[in-house]
DNA sequence: GCCGTTTTCGGCCCGACTGTTTTCAGTCG
């Protein structure tokens, strides 16, 4: 079972939880388990087996471990099993109404008997609600105007296309002569992969024309609440976006606040009362006198804390990297040096190998390999040893052609279902580099999946696993894995580690990149190009890697190539 | 349900906005 399948139930046991009115801190205590499960690389399935003591991860404590456990070695949970039978998924549903929470929920549930979205609307659409002590006319209006949203909520964008939104609202407040600064804050600047919202932040001695100008802008659909300083509204995408407006002075911990997570603040504004001051958006106050605020750097400062880069604030090692005196300094796209994965006209791509070769040069690379696609990939075009024999001829040819930038005779080798490579030893072995992958029967079971992997990385050929789990963001989960186990191996046999950076994928992901890193896994940031604008991605991967924790030391391609070859098998 | 160089019991971040209220509960981030 994957962690994710875990985490989810003991969210299911939160959702259900809160509907029956629980001690709310019981619910954020499963809540709290359920990430760390979700964001830990190692198996929990295989940790249970081994027998290892699960109460050494933060948050989990006896009753979940033994419950953890009951999962794994029945597939089910008893206590969910009950209160399922207790609260229809129906109900459950509710919850995701905007404005609508858990309170509300048992009201519905308890007092007028409904158990689903339609009965729901049909109760508001006959008046029942407004009926109800504590609602009246507006909410079951709200509920009414919200409830065909449910299904919607909870939709998450591409990191790509959140920053090229909330980017854009930046860029039009910053017009306005009484706004002084604004950003981009929320898990768009954490620079999470995807985005369930849009935070803004803004500074202005007028707070009403900042508004109107957000509601004026063509990507804003509606209005859906606005006060003195906050301000939410739906975009013509569906999403929402929050804008703050703060005063100058509390700007840094507006910012801090704002961008999240919520997680972090929670240990941010602990640490503060521990210290027997208090944080909130307007600064850090000791009593009622402001002594930080103006900027991000005085409010951890305030705290005996270096600034924390955004992408590390998920409460999860920032704190540790703080309160040690080693934060890292983390990678930056300018120290990419070369890209080891994009593709030509030779598979599925839309240039030559010089036009990528120039194309990748005047963005500074200083080295790339060509890695079109094999042959089991014939949908993209791709080359059997033969055709793989006359492309990389054609390279060397392309090598003459250009200066500045050396090009590499790669392959980008599927590692097909039945566990062999799709080309053989002989001609990945005239490579230059060789990435292998899964692209086809994701779906297999555990067992065969880690097989067809265990091929790839015992062939002495193959330099590097690319986007090893083939999750797509959003819409299609990776193969089941055993991470721990793949690391391990891929360690012992010097194979590295992609993260493709393309916002589709991001694979492997934060946690998994992190765990790859602590093994000494060299870790290689590609962006899988098809065509020469696709080496505009690279940012999402450094983000990604930097979501990691990851260093320049960290990431391979930072080297030159004269020092990259020596890192190779 | 978790957690502890103050504690094994009694805490568990902080504030804005809305709607239904005459002072606050619910929801959200």
């Amino acid at each position: 079972m994957k962690n994710e399948q875990i985490g989810a139930i003991f969210d299911q046991l939160a959702d259900l939880l809160e509907i029956t009115e629980a001690n709310p801190f019981r619910v954020r205590a499963y809540r709290s388990a359920s990430r760390t499960i979700s964001t830990t690389s190692e198996s929990f399935e295989s940790m249970v087996k081994d027998g290892t003591d699960l109460t050494q991860f933060q948050g989990i404590g006896k009753d979940l471990a033994r419950q953890v456990v009951e999962i794994i070695e029945t597939g089910v949970h008893s206590q969910l099993a009950e209160l399922q039978a207790q609260v229809p998924a129906g109900v459950v549903d509710m919850l995701r109404i905007p404005g609508v929470g858990p309170k509300k929920v048992a009201v519905f549930f308890n007092k007028l008997n409904l158990t689903s979205l339609d009965e729901l609307k049909a109760a508001a659409q006959a008046g029942q609600l407004a009926a109800m002590k504590g609602f009246g006319k507006k909410t079951e209006q709200s509920i009414l105007d919200n409830i065909d949203m449910a299904a919607e909520a909870g939709k998450r964008i591409s990191i790509a296309a959140a920053r090229s939104a909330a980017e854009a609202v930046v860029e039009d407040l910053l017009k306005l002569d009484s706004v002084t600064q604004a950003a981009v804050a929320g898990s768009c600047r954490r620079r999470k992969e995807s985005c369930g919202d849009l935070d803004v932040l803004a500074t202005s001695s007028d707070p009403d024309a900042a508004m109107d100008r957000l509601a004026a802008h063509e990507l804003v659909d509606s209005v859906l609440m606005r006060g003195g300083t906050k301000q939410r509204v739906r975009m013509k995408s569906g999403l929402e976006l929050d804008l703050r407006v703060v005063p100058d002075e509390s700007y840094g911990a507006a910012m801090q606040y704002f961008t999240g997570s919520k997680e972090h603040n929670v240990v941010v504004r602990q640490m503060a009362k521990d210290l027997g001051l208090k944080v909130n958006e307007y600064g850090v106050f000791r009593d009622e006198e402001q002594i930080a605020g103006a900027t991000e750097e005085d409010v951890y400062a305030a705290l005996g804390l270096p600034w924390i880069p955004p992408e590390l604030r998920e409460n999860r090692l920032e704190f540790d990297y703080a309160t040690a005196g080693e934060m890292p300094r983390l990678v930056e796209i300018g120290d990419i040096k070369g890209d080891l994965h994009m593709h030509t006209t030779a598979s599925d791509g839309a240039a030559s190998i010089l036009e990528m070769a120039e194309a990748a040069k005047q963005r500074g690379l200083k080295y790339i390999a060509i890695t079109d696609h094999s042959k089991r990939v014939s949908m993209a075009n791709g080359l059997d040893a033969a055709r793989l024999r006359t492309h990389w001829a054609e390279i060397k040819e392309a090598r003459k052609q250009i200066s500045g930038i050396e090009i590499l005779c790669g392959i980008e080798c599927d590692i097909l279902e039945d566990a062999t490579m799709d080309l053989d030893d002989e001609v990945l072995s005239e490579a230059d580099w060789v990435v292998a992958v899964m692209h086809y029967g994701l779906q297999q079971p555990r067992e065969q999946i880690m097989k067809r992997l265990m091929t790839a990385i015992k062939n002495p050929h193959v330099n590097i696993i690319g986007h090893p789990t083939g999750r797509m963001v959003g819409k299609r989960e990776g193969a089941d894995i055993d991470m721990t186990e793949m690391l391990k191996a891929a360690a012992d046999h010097g194979v590295m580690m992609e993260i493709n950076a393309h916002y589709k994928r991001l694979d492997l992901d934060d946690v998994n990149a992190a765990a790859a890193r602590d093994l000494g896994i060299p870790i290689v940031i590609s962006t899988d190009s098809h065509n020469v604008n696709g080496f505009d991605v690279l940012t999402y991967g450094v983000d990604q890697a930097r979501r990691a924790g990851l260093t320049k030391d960290d990431v391979a391609n930072t080297k030159t190539w004269a020092q990259f070859k020596k890192l190779l098998r």
